[in-house]
RNA sequence: UCCCCGUUAGCUCAAUGGCAGAGCGUUCGGCUGUUAACCGAAAUGUUGAUGGUUCGAGCCCAUCACGGGGAGCCA
C-alpha cells in the first residue's frame, strides 16, 4: 500500500534532492537516443510523475516491458527538471514491473479518444487524464456536500434503499422479488384470484427501489429539525438521454421550522459553497476542463459563486417568456409547465446564470407541496441551470392534516398507503421544507461534461448495465 | 417511447453503384532532454447483422441491433 507521503502528488509537492518511490500505471512514453521518459500516474493529482531513464541503466527485458499502461513501481532520486513542464522529475535507478500492457491491443492511446469509445472501456477509462480529473472531482464533490451539511448542524441520514411503500410518486419503480420469476406464486382464489400472489415473496408484498429518500427525511426532519439524506436513487423510466440514468445519487436536505424562503436560501448556499470548495481543491482538474471540455467552465463556476441568484415566480416567468417574441414548439401559458426551451432561454438568455423559479400552479406539482393562499400555487421552486436545466427541485411541504388529506383524496392517491405520513401532521407537525439535487447534475455542472453517463464510475441507463 | 443522424483498420474519419483509403496508434529503424516529441519505413479490413435490388453494393431498399443529438418523463 502506498503511505501517506509516497503518492505521486506528494512527491510532486515536496523538493529535489532525496531518494522517492513511485507506483503507477504508464501513461506515456517518449523514447530519444540516450534517455527515455516515462508520464506515470497513480491517479492521486491532474499531473503525471516524469520519470527520466538513462539508456542501460535499467535491463532491456524490463524496460521493454515500460509500456502505456503497464503498472510498476520505480526508485529513483529527486532531481530538479532542466526542462520546462514539470519543477521536479523522478531520475529511474530501479524498476519493478508489476504488470505488463501488451502495446498491440492495450486500447487507450494519448489522445483522440471519443466520450463513446471510453464508456465502452469503462474498466480502463478511469485511468484517462479526463474521467481522472471527473472521478476527483466526483470526490472532492462527495466530501463538498458532507461538509456543507456537518458546518450546518445538519443530521445525516440513511434513507432506506427498498421500500415497500408505493406511494413515492416519483416516477417509474424497479421491483425487488425474491419470487421464481418462470414460475409465479399465483392467489388460489377470491377477487384476486391469477394475480401473482405477493404474500409468497420476501418481504410479502410488492417491493422496490426507491425513487426519493424525501418522504423518511420528512419524517426525520420532524425529530432532529435539520437532516439530509445522500445516496443512490433509481427511475424505471425509459430515458434516453444526457441528462438522466436509472442509478444515480441524490442529495435530499429536509429542513423542520422552514419555509420555501428559507428553503431557496439554503438551496443557493449550498450550490456555492460546494462549488468553491470544488474551485479550490480541484483546481487542476477544473483548468483542464476547461481547457479540453468546456472553456466557459471557470466563467460559469466564478459566475454563480460571486453572484446572487435570479428569483421569479411562474407567474413572471411565464410573462417574461410571452413577451420574448420566440416562436416556441411548445406554447406558453399559465398553468403549462415549463418546457426544456423554455427553462433554457430564462438561464441562457434572459439571466446567464441559475434561475429560482417558485410558486408553481399546484396541478403540475406533486400533492405534497404546501398551497399558497391564492388557492393557485403552491411553494414550489426549481433551480435552472444553463445548459442543464433543472438541478434542484423543492418545496414547503403542506404541513397542515386537514390540508394534506384533502390533496390526497383530490388526486386520488391511495389515502391508507400515507397512514403515517399523515400522522406526521396530526402530531408535533411543523412547518417545513426541503429540495432534491442530482448529484450527477451537478457534476455535469461543475465539469462541463455533456453526457450524466460520463461523471458516473458505471452508468445504469435502458438497456445497459455494464461492468 | 417519438423525431433526426450515424455504424468502414485498434482509434478518428474519407471513399460518383465499378481496385478498400488517410491521419493517429502499433511494429521496425533513426534522432544528444522529451512534454499530444520529431524523421523514415512496414504491418493492419467478415465495411454492425440479416434479407433484398443489381452484371456488380461500403454506397440503393427493408428489418433488426448498437451509438449520438433533440423531445417527453425527471434529478
Amino acid at each position: 500500500m502506498i503511505e501517506k507521503g509516497g503518492y505521486i502528488r506528494d512527491i510532486l509537492a515536496s523538493t529535489a534532492g532525496a531518494p522517492a518511490t513511485a507506483h503507477g500505471w504508464v501513461k506515456t512514453r517518449r523514447d530519444s537516443k540516450g534517455v527515455h521518459f516515462i508520464q506515470l500516474s497513480d491517479g492521486s493529482c491532474f499531473a503525471d510523475l516524469q520519470v527520466v531513464i538513462d539508456a542501460g541503466s535499467i535491463p532491456e527485458d524490463i524496460l521493454k516491458h515500460v509500456t502505456t499502461g503497464a503498472c510498476v513501481r520505480i526508485s529513483g532520486d529527486l532531481v530538479e527538471s532542466p526542462a520546462a513542464g514539470q519543477n521536479v522529475e523522478l531520475r529511474a535507478r530501479e524498476i519493478e514491473l508489476f504488470g505488463p500492457a501488451d502495446s498491440q491491443t492495450y486500447p487507450l492511446q494519448k489522445k483522440g479518444h471519443t466520450m463513446e469509445f471510453l464508456r465502452d472501456i469503462a474498466h480502463l477509462r478511469s485511468r484517462s487524464n479526463t474521467f481522472g480529473a471527473v472521478f476527483r472531482v466526483r470526490n472532492a464533490l462527495a466530501y463538498a456536500i458532507h461538509s456543507f451539511f456537518k458546518e450546518r448542524g445538519f443530521l445525516y441520514v440513511h434513507t432506506p434503499i427498498i421500500t415497500a411503500s408505493d406511494c413515492e410518486g416519483a416516477g417509474a419503480m424497479f421491483g425487488v422479488t425474491t419470487l421464481d420469476m418462470q414460475n409465479l406464486p399465483r392467489v388460489k382464489e377470491g377477487e384476486r384470484k391469477g394475480q401473482v400472489d405477493y404474500t409468497e415473496d420476501f418481504f410479502g408484498k410488492p417491493a422496490f427501489l426507491t425513487v426519493s429518500g424525501q418522504l423518511n427525511a420528512e419524517i426525520f426532519a420532524l425529530a432532529f429539525s435539520n437532516v439530509y439524506t445522500f445516496g443512490p436513487t433509481f427511475r424505471a423510466e425509459n430515458s434516453n438521454t444526457p441528462r438522466h440514468l436509472a442509478e444515480f445519487w441524490m442529495i435530499e436536505p429536509e429542513m423542520a421550522f422552514c419555509d420555501l424562503q428559507g428553503d431557496m436560501k439554503l438551496a443557493e448556499a449550498f450550490l456555492k459553497y460546494v462549488i468553491a470548495k470544488v474551485m479550490d481543491e480541484c483546481s487542476a482538474d477544473l483548468d483542464f476542463f476547461n481547457k479540453r471540455i468546456d472553456n466557459t467552465v471557470l466563467e460559469t463556476l466564478e459566475n454563480v459563486v460571486n453572484n446572487d441568484f435570479v428569483h421569479v415566480t411562474y407567474t413572471e416567468a411565464v410573462k417574461i417568456l410571452e413577451k420574448s417574441g420566440q416562436t416556441w414548439e411548445f406554447p406558453v401559458h399559465f398553468g403549462a409547465d415549463l418546457q426544456s426551451e423554455h427553462e433554457r432561454y430564462l438561464t441562457e438568455q434572459t439571466f446567464k446564470r441559475p434561475v429560482i423559479v417558485t410558486d408553481y400552479p399546484k396541478e403540475i406539482k406533486a400533492f405534497y407541496m404546501r398551497a399558497n393562499d391564492d388557492g393557485k400555487t403552491v411553494r414550489a421552486m426549481d433551480v435552472l441551470a444553463p445548459r442543464i436545466g433543472e438541478i434542484i427541485g423543492g418545496s414547503q411541504r403542506e404541513e397542515r392534516y386537514d390540508v394534506l388529506l384533502d390533496k390526497i383524496r383530490q388526486q386520488d392517491l391511495n389515502e391508507e398507503a400515507y397512514w403515517w405520513y399523515l400522522e406526521l401532521r396530526k402530531y408535533g407537525s411543523a412547518p417545513h421544507a426541503g429540495f432534491g439535487l442530482g448529484f450527477e447534475r451537478l457534476m455535469l455542472y461543475l465539469t462541463g461534461m455533456k453526457n450524466i453517463r460520463d461523471v458516473i464510475p458505471f452508468p445504469r441507463t435502458p438497456g445497459s448495465a455494464e461492468f
